[in-house]
Parts: C-alpha cells; structure tokens; sequence
DNA sequence: AAGTGTTTACTAGACG
DNA sequence: CGTCTAGTAAACACTT
C-alpha cells in the first residue's frame, strides 16, 4: 500500500489526484501508431519508442540526457541520436540550471499516490506496443516522477518484485533477434480492470490467473503425492498439460512467461476461458467511456489468442521475424489485448486536455528538461493536470519537436 | 560484474 | 479482528 510519507497528503487528496479524471492518451497511442508502419526492429528502447511516437507527433522524450540524472540504461541510448536529441543534448546548460532550481523548490519530491503496480500498468500502457523492459519501466517512472530518482536500489527491487509477484504482469522472452539483457513486460488481458474504481493506491482485488492458481495447487498437490524432493522443482515446465502449454506460463510465485510459437488460429481448448474472456469483455464495455473502437470479431479472436498465452512479439515488425510468429503479438493485437479503453489504460490515466496546464507547468521550468528526457514518453499526451503537479515530473508539449524525422 | 527475475519474510494500512 | 494488498528487504539463481 501507498503508506503516505512524512507531509504527504493522504486520504481523499490522494484520490482525487487519481488519474481517472484523464481521458485520452490512447488517441495518439494507438490510432496513430497503427499508421506509421513498423516500429524499430532494434531494442525495444528508447528507440521504439521515440521512432514510433515521433511518428506520432509526440514520442518518448529523446535520450538526450537528464540534466545529470538517470541515464538510460546504454544499449538504449544510442538510439536517440536523433537531430531532435541532438538538439537537447545541446540545451544551454543555462535552462538546464533553471530548470534544476525549479525542479528542487517544485513538490516533485513527494512520493507519488500510485502503487507500483500502477506505475508499471502505465508503462506498459503508454509504449507502443504494450511491452517494456525492466530498464522502461524504471526510466518511464524516474521521467515521471522525481521522487523516484532517489534511492534507486529500493523502489527498484520492489519494482522486480511486483513483476514476478503480480499474475498481471506476463514476461514476455525476447526474440532472438532482438537481443538484450532481460525479457518484455506486459499486462495480462485479463488484469485491465484491476483498477475498476479509478483508484489508484489500491485495486480492488488483486488479479489472480485461476490457471496459474489451479496448476499451482496442483504441483503442490503433485509434490505432496511425491514427497521424492529432487522432483518437486516448481518452476516446472508449463507444457505439462495441454492447457499449460497454452497459457502464460506460471512459476510457484504466480509470474508468467508467454510462451513463443503457437499456432495463430488455434482456438482455445477450453471453453470455460473462452467464456471467461467474453465476460471479461462485458465488463469492459460497462466500463468504457464512449468506446473508442469496438471490439470486433477479429479481435475478439486475437484477443483470445493471447489470452490463450500465444507468444508475444516484443515489436512485429514486417518480417524481420519468421512467419511463424508473424501474426502474433501485433501491436494492435497487444494494444486490443490490454484494453484499448479499459479503465486503466493509459488512455484514462492521461489526457490531452489539459494543455494549459502542460503549459503552466512548462513555464514552471520543467519543459526543457523533459525534452531532455530519455525514454520517449509522449510528451504531449500527459497531463500533469490529473496526475498532480505535486508528484508528476510533466511532460510538456513539444513544440520544436519534428513531426518525423 | 551488473542486471534481471524469483522467492520468502516481514510490516503496515485498508477494508469488510 | 482477520484478511487482503502493498512496500520493503534480502537472498539466491540466472543471463548478458
């Protein structure tokens, strides 16, 4: 839980600085995106983002260094050595004081309201692609929240922990030709309503994958039947069965693991979990604000498929991969998988309705420091508005931003 | 070696 | 008050 620091507001002010007053960020996110063709088939980093975002008129802030902060983990920086970075890089390091003045008399100290699982939820939202290493999900927080610039080490391990512990979050394993240190993250399909009550500090009932909980019983069940401790090894091979094969897979501790290669049009073996998705779709439409596209038969279907734990691609990406994992994981398969408009997606956690507000706060002195931010964030989809000042590093419009590059 | 991922244990606050 | 969720610490294994 969000234990409240010393002189932070709590209660009712923590909520209402909830982010569910936002509205919109999945406009830019995704019906953009869709348009700009493949994503960088490079590191899923900085680079993916800020080529797709770019393309987006918007794009995670370019590597260009934070004013002495955190920098992007080095396997991902070089790929903002755009002229838009470039040109941060070469911010007068004159702004770059200011904006450290105002940076140290502004609340951004203050730990923000949101849960970790929150804050990884937005990260994983706000990429392109609904996929984020570890090192995103870091450098997506530090950008937005300066709290969490310091005692890295901490919230950091808490951060692994709630990916591992959390069955919301599926790993996704890189692909071969897609190397690096650590697997994708993503949301599971069925986690989009965690937050159904636009409350931030603490979801209403923690997501639990009943296979997961079911095949979890049964190897504890399995290694009670055969007290043999050589064969109790947990962390068991999903295949086991046939629906484990299918499924995101599951450790002792609950965390998944897509698994890669599956048959694009297998239909789900179980009808219970086909069911399960129908309902869960239901509970999506109550809960959608005017639907920003409707779920058609053909999601459905890929939404299914990855509901079944078909593999994910960390970037699809016109055939850079073989055809076998051509279709899977898409980001719009992703995209239609984690809630397009559910209510925790990114969409209603940021708007871009607040532009005055992006504006009052840039003229705080935070814009040129967020230009210089590394990861890409689509900077001008954020509102600090519903976010609060008070814990959110803003994203400010980005006005000499290039609308491609 | 550093980063990543898993697991266990403990604590604290929210909630019914 | 019991249960649940979340935060933190720490140990350990694995990968790059």
């Amino acid at each position: 839980m969000l234990s409240a620091p010393k002189g932070y507001p709590t209660g009712t002010t923590m909520n209402t600085m909830g982010m569910n007053t936002m509205s919109s960020m999945g406009g830019m996110n995704h019906a953009t995106y869709t348009g700009t063709g493949p994503v960088n088939p490079g590191a899923y980093s900085a680079s993916a983002y800020s080529g797709t975002m770019n393309g987006m008129g918007s794009g995670y802030p370019a590597a260009g260094g934070m004013g002495g902060l955190q920098s992007y983990p080095a396997g991902s920086v070089n790929a903002m050595g755009t002229m838009q970075t470039m040109n941060n890089m070469a911010l007068n390091r004159n702004a770059i004081a200011e904006r450290e003045k105002a940076y140290r008399r502004s609340y951004t100290h203050a730990k923000p309201p949101y849960s970790y699982i929150s804050l990884i939820t937005m990260s994983i939202q706000s990429s392109p692609n609904k996929m984020v290493t570890l090192a995103e999900i870091y450098q997506f927080i530090m950008d937005l929240f300066p709290y969490y610039r310091q005692n890295q080490q901490r919230w950091q391990n808490s951060i692994r922990h709630s990916l591992s512990f959390n069955d919301c979050f599926v790993k996704v394993p890189r692909t071969p030709d897609r190397p690096g240190k650590g697997s994708y993250w993503t949301l599971h399909p069925e986690a989009g309503n965690m937050f159904e009550n636009g409350c931030y500090l603490r979801r209403q009932k923690r997501f639990k994958c009943e296979k997961k909980l079911a095949m979890k019983m049964a190897q504890q069940q399995a290694a009670r039947d055969t007290p043999n401790p050589g064969t109790e090894n947990t962390a068991v091979a999903p295949t086991t069965t046939p629906e484990a094969a299918s499924t995101p897979t599951t450790t002792t501790n609950g965390a998944s693991t897509l698994q890669p290669l599956q048959p694009i049009n297998t239909p789900s073996p179980n009808p219970q979990e086909q069911q399960q998705h129908q309902h869960h779709q239901h509970q999506q439409q109550h809960q959608q604000q005017p639907p920003v596209q409707t779920t058609q038969p053909q999601d459905m279907q890929q939404h299914a498929q990855q509901h079944q734990g078909l593999p994910a691609r960390p970037i699809p990406q016109q055939s850079s991969l073989p055809m076998s994992m051509g279709g899977y994981f898409s980001p719009e398969h992703l995209r239609a998988a984690h809630g397009f408009t559910h209510p925790f997606s990114i969409s209603n956690l940021m708007s871009q309705e607040h532009k005055p507000d992006l504006k009052e706060y840039a003229a705080m002195g935070y814009s040129g420091y967020n230009s210089m931010s590394p990861t890409g964030v689509p900077k001008t989809t954020m509102s600090m508005d519903s976010m609060g000042t008070d814990y959110y590093q803003g994203y400010v419009p980005q006005h000499s931003q290039p609308s491609s590059l």
